[in-house]
DNA sequence: TTGTTATTTTGATCTAGGTCAAAACCGATG
DNA sequence: CATCGGTTTTGACCTAGATCAAAATAACAA
C-alpha cells in the first residue's frame, strides 16, 4: 500500500507516536516501515494491565490514548508506583534487560496502545539511524526521569513533592496540547501518595493547605492550578544552613 | 547511568569491560574494533570529578578500576546521591537523552576508566547487533535499578534500606571476584545516606545496631557481614496488614 | 432513583527519623 | 608523632508525616 509523507506523518501524529516516528528525517520508504511494526493497535480497558511483572518481553507499549500507571511490586506485597503515563509515552523498557517485565502496567482509565514487537524495533534501528538515535534517546529519558524521581523521594518535603508533582503533570498536559492549568487527575489520592512516598492522607492534607493558600483548587479529581509561580517556587526553597 | 554485570573473559579483561564486549559472539574484526573505541584510559584522582552535570556528552565511561559516585544537584544546592559505581560498570547513559550530562560523576577513590566516543559506539552498534542488543540491555538494566532505588526510597524502612544497601554492595563485590562478606565502604555514612534518603547520623545508628544485634561488625569503613541470612530477612518483613 | 462500595477529607495521636550538640576517632600532613 | 580537619558515634530532644478513626463525598450498578 503507497503511503505518501504527508498522510503518513498524520497516520503518526494521529497515533500519537511523536515520540517514535517523526523526529529527524526519515525518508519515505523509512517511514513505511516504521509504520508497518507500529500499527498494531490495542485497547486496554480501566483496571486492565498492559502486562505484568515476570512476564514476557514480546513488545514495547507507546500510549496512543488514556492513561496509565506503572508499579514496582516487592516480595511482600508492598506496591511502588515507578511512574504516570501518558499519551505518546513508551513503556516496557525495563523488560529488555532481562527479557521479562519487572514491573506491572495498569490502565488507570480505558487507554489505547500501539504495540511496537520489539526485536523489529532493534532490526529496524540499525538500519534507519535516526530511528536508532531516537530509540536511545528515549530509554535515555527514562533515566533522566528516574533520577528526578531519586530526587524527590530522597531529599524533598511532602510540600514539594506535591508541587513537584503537579507541574510536572501540567507540563505534560500542555506538551500534550492540553491545558496546563485545568485537568483531571486519573490517579487515587493513595496511588499519588505511592508515587510519591507519602500515605494517601497525607496527599490529602497538602492538597488542601495548597487549596487554603490560593494555589489551587481542588475538586476530589479536578485540579485548577491558580498560581503556578508560587507551586514553582515551592520547589527548592529549602532553607539550606 | 551504572549497571554491572558479571561475564567477562579474557579479551576485555584488560579493561576490565566484560560490560561492553563480549556477550554472544563478536568475530575476531568485531571485537578489534570494539577494541579501538574502548581502549583510551583515563586516570581519575579521588574527589576529582568525570563530568559535571550540564557538561556536554563526548563519551561514556567504563569504570576499569575504582569506585565513584554520581549525584543528582538540586537548584538549590542539595544534592542526591544517584548510585555508587565500581569496576565494570558504566556511566554517562543519563546524557543520551540532551547530549549534556545531567548528574555529577566524581571519584571516591582513585579510579581509571575506558572513554568511550559516543557516536563510535553508535556506529559500531549498528554493524554489530550483538553488541547493539548488548548495549539495549545496559540501558534498560539502569532503569531496572532505578526502579529499585525508588522501591526503597518509597517504601522501606530505614534498616530495611540499610540492609538493601550492604546486601546489593556485598553480590556486587562477589560478582567482580571479591569476598561477599568482608569489604569497606569508600564512600562516608553522609554520602550512604543521601543514597538512601537518611542522615547520616541515622546511618550510623542502624549499623551500630546491626552490630549490636551481630548481622554485621563495623569498624568505621570497613564491614564484616556476620550475618547474611538475617540480613535478608530484614527486608520485606514488613508487617502488611 | 437507591443502595453499595471506593475514595476523600479531617481530626487526634503517635513515632521513625531528623536536628542539635558534643565527644571520640581517624587519617593525612608538616 | 603531634596536629588539624574531616568523619563517626552517641545522646537528648523535636517534628514531619504516619497511623488510627470516623465522617463526608463521589462513583456506580441495579
Amino acid at each position: 500500500m503507497p503511503v505518501d509523507v504527508h498522510k503518513l506523518k498524520t497516520v503518526c501524529s494521529s497515533c500519537s507516536l511523536r515520540e517514535l516516528c517523526l523526529p529527524a528525517g526519515l525518508d519515505q520508504r523509512e517511514l513505511e516501515q516504521v509504520e508497518r511494526v507500529v500499527n498494531r493497535r490495542r485497547p486496554i480497558k480501566r483496571g486492565d494491565y498492559l502486562y505484568r511483572a515476570g512476564s514476557e518481553l514480546n513488545s514495547l507499549y507507546a500510549i496512543r490514548t488514556g492513561f496509565m500507571k506503572s508499579c514496582v511490586l516487592h516480595d511482600d506485597g508492598r506496591e511502588q508506583v515507578a511512574g504516570f503515563h501518558m499519551m505518546g509515552d513508551l513503556l516496557g523498557l525495563d523488560a529488555i534487560s532481562s527479557n521479562k517485565h519487572t514491573c506491572d502496567a495498569i490502565a488507570l482509565e480505558d487507554s489505547e496502545v500501539c504495540e511496537i514487537p520489539f526485536v523489529v524495533l532493534e532490526r529496524l534501528s540499525r538500519d534507519i539511524p535516526s530511528l536508532q538515535q531516537h530509540f536511545h534517546r528515549l530509554m535515555s529519558r527514562e533515566i533522566v526521569r528516574d533520577y528526578g524521581v531519586m530526587l524527590l523521594l530522597g531529599s524533598m518535603l511532602a510540600e514539594e513533592r506535591l508541587a513537584a508533582f503537579l507541574l510536572n503533570l501540567s507540563q505534560r498536559f500542555a506538551a500534550r496540547g492540553y491545558s496546563s492549568t485545568e485537568f483531571n487527575l486519573r490517579m487515587t489520592r493513595e496511588e499519588i501518595g505511592s508515587y510519591l512516598g507519602l500515605k494517601l492522607e497525607t496527599i490529602s492534607r497538602v492538597l488542601s493547605r495548597f487549596q487554603e493558600e490560593g494555589l489551587i483548587e481542588v475538586q476530589s479529581k479536578r485540579i485548577k492550578i491558580v498560581n503556578m509561580g508560587a507551586l514553582r517556587a515551592l520547589i527548592g526553597q529549602h532553607d539550606c544552613h
